[in-house]
DNA sequence: CGTTTCATTGAGTGCGATCAAGCCGTGTGG
DNA sequence: CCACACGGCTTGATCGCACTCAATGAAACG
């Protein structure tokens, strides 16, 4: 970590701010590559820096003291991910794939920040798509039937591929830690859409949308 | 709201931002009054107002097109509520009980916030902590029984109260709809943690705390 | 080729939902 | 004062969905 010291101190002396939340984070922070399933952050570690995905998949996993697994989050070349925090992350970060992140130095929020509104007003605006996104997570858990959510999960990952032809980066057990089912429950609904035609698997990892609009029906 | 109007334009031209995260909203916005069970914003309505409760007790709730309802959280006094929001609110707020809030101005936050930073930064507080909360409970829907639902519920209330007897401002149907559980099974827990002798009811609404010890062990 | 890991499928169980009464505190009117 | 209705809570009986346990299948890897 002292390799980003240097680097990112200086960055934050710069004086003009960009104009908008869509500006170049890149020259706030450093690079770092990360292997597939190596750790980016740990569970209960002080939260002093902040990243951005450049390339690859991140996901933020809870380990509760009897041995639940929970994801929080999977984060995709843009996102931003590391604000779950009051004085330590909740989460924990992995690569799950190969992946490339920008690292930010997030005390500057606390202390330099105010010489930086730019800055200050881009970490708010993901702060709040965060919460946005744990909103949704959190009435997909509540109140709906494993196959409701396996279709909603399989929805939301075509619309972030863009297309109906979709590959997943995370395996089932992945997918269900996200949706508080277990691995059976996932595999089954996998199978009961793919025999209703909703959905048409390729391989476990990889599916293509053939009926769309029952799959956005089952959201209610 | 046309009566906000000036007086929040005219805080915001402040000069002298207070030192720190807890200090007094009251200057910059206006006080109203809510009785128990009306609505203070809707759902999908725009926003462009925050609150902070001043006495009594909000509850943020969501209703599904297929008639299911939910409960996002409980807000008491002192507690900064309406950022659940992207253009629109995604919960509406109702007050559960009579109650007495602080309006203010968000599009300040978008626009003109530029010249209070201390505001700005108490925005992010408020919506980190809103953060934190909500993966907290999306946790609690995650991965827990019934008991270990209802058990948390409890003592989350016996720790906001502040002491081992508490009154609890919500009724079994805004418990279960929080929780992710019927009416019924709310009943049903509630009715097993007294029989266990870790929670004794005087009424439906107030209880006390006996076994705090086996209480906190199952939150695991 | 064996080993390991991950996904699928099957059989059986249990937890929480559903449906249906009953209970109790509160309010209302005779 | 009692009779009655009403809403909120509790309790009981039953059902079904998702979990558990277990076996099999299918890739990936050395």
């Amino acid at each position: 970590m002292s390799l980003l010291g240097p680097q990112l101190s200086r960055s934050f002396q710069s004086a003009s701010p960009p104009p908008d939340d869509d500006h170049d984070l890149g020259r706030f922070g450093a690079r770092m590559g990360f292997a597939r399933n190596e750790e980016i952050y740990a569970q209960d570690e002080e939260a002093d820096l902040f990243y951005r995905v450049v390339s690859g998949v991140v996901r933020t996993t809870h380990l509760t003291s009897d041995g639940r697994r929970h994801i929080g989050d999977f984060y995709y070349a843009g996102d931003v991910f590391g604000l779950d925090a009051g004085k330590t992350h909740r989460f924990s970060a992995e690569a799950l794939t190969d992946c490339v992140v920008l690292v930010v130095r997030r005390a500057a929020v606390g202390r330099a920040a105010d010489t930086d509104i730019a800055l200050q007003r881009l970490i708010w605006t993901a702060t709040c798509r965060e919460l946005e996104r744990t909103q949704a997570h959190l009435m997909l858990l509540g109140r709906r039937s494993a196959c409701e959510k396996v279709a909603s999960f399989l929805l939301e990952a075509a619309n972030r591929a863009g297309g109906d032809l979709v590959t997943l980066p995370m395996g089932r057990q992945d997918m269900a830690d996200y949706l508080g089912l277990t691995i059976e429950t996932v595999s089954r609904m996998v199978t009961q859409l793919q025999s209703e035609g909703v959905v048409r698997f390729l391989d476990c990892r990889s599916f293509k949308v053939i009926r769309r609009p029952a799959l956005e029906a089952m959201l209610a």
